[in-house]
DNA sequence: GCCCGTAATGCAATACTATTGCATTTGCTC
DNA sequence: GAGCAAATGCAATAGTATTGCATTACGGGC
């Protein structure tokens, strides 16, 4: 099944409409190969010859973003499609600083060692962010 | 040594100036307890009845980012001193949701760890980010 | 302590990112 | 197909960030 399949199957069995906006920044995520602006899918959906108002695609981003079908990825202040739709856990990133591609992954061991951490500060870590930068294979 | 007399000391021993503004911009963070913005820093300094352009607030920030002697904190869109001031290493936060505190750490079996996970994938890691989120021992 | 050159700042303009309120439209249920 | 609530479009506005250029001021050398 397809990103926007997914998407829109998870929108339906939570209540939500299926509309057009919302197909229409779907698929345009599902497009895109690096991290994207809500201005930048503005601009792709209108070369379809389409129209959409850039705040209703905050809105949609928004919402995608608390179902985890999309996340922001703050080193690079851009949005991309998860990868990894029914993996549970914190969802990293490691992000070439040469292309910007993504490689999104999870990994228990790590999660479990930073909570340790955390608690030896006093802290109660509930979700753990992670971007690593480095080189992709293809730049390296 | 103070963070702003041990960050003076690094600018002229790195051949920048020591300016009024770079005085301004070091004193005021030092004094915040959470992130703050370039043009938060501005208020704070006016309301010490001096003046200060937001443009230099950004050109100093990112001077002071470049030698780590300040963070910036993605996920609250803020800038922090950095409180690990000599400690080699990825320098990560746990920032907590309540009051939004943050707490600094470094952990080399992380990085380690990290990289390794990086190679499996294809990548050369070369820096780590992680800000956990979670409660503070207050919060809690 | 003063002069000088260069680095740094102030100012103006501008672009990008993001949010809110309200009137209108449109999915979806019955 | 009608009706209702959810979602969108539009307008306004706030916050974040960058660039170019004229002017200022730091600090090295005398």
């Amino acid at each position: 099944m397809s990103f926007v399949e997914y998407s829109i199957k998870v929108l339906r069995s939570r209540g939500y409409k299926v509309t057009r906006p919302r197909k229409q920044v779907l698929e345009a995520i599902e497009n895109a190969v690096v991290p994207v602006s809500p201005y930048d899918i503005e601009r792709m959906v209108q070369q379809q010859g389409e129209h959409l108002d850039p705040v209703t695609v905050y809105r949609v981003i928004n919402l995608l973003c608390s179902l985890t079908l999309v996340h922001k990825v703050l080193s690079r202040g851009g949005f991309v499609k998860c990868d990894l739709l029914e993996e549970p856990g914190c969802h990293r990133f490691l992000v070439c600083r040469g292309c910007g591609i993504l490689q999104e992954f999870t990994d228990d061991s790590l999660c479990r060692q930073e909570s340790q951490i955390a608690q030896r500060l006093g802290f109660q870590a509930e979700h753990h962010l992670t971007e690593s930068s480095g080189l992709c294979q293809r730049c390296r």
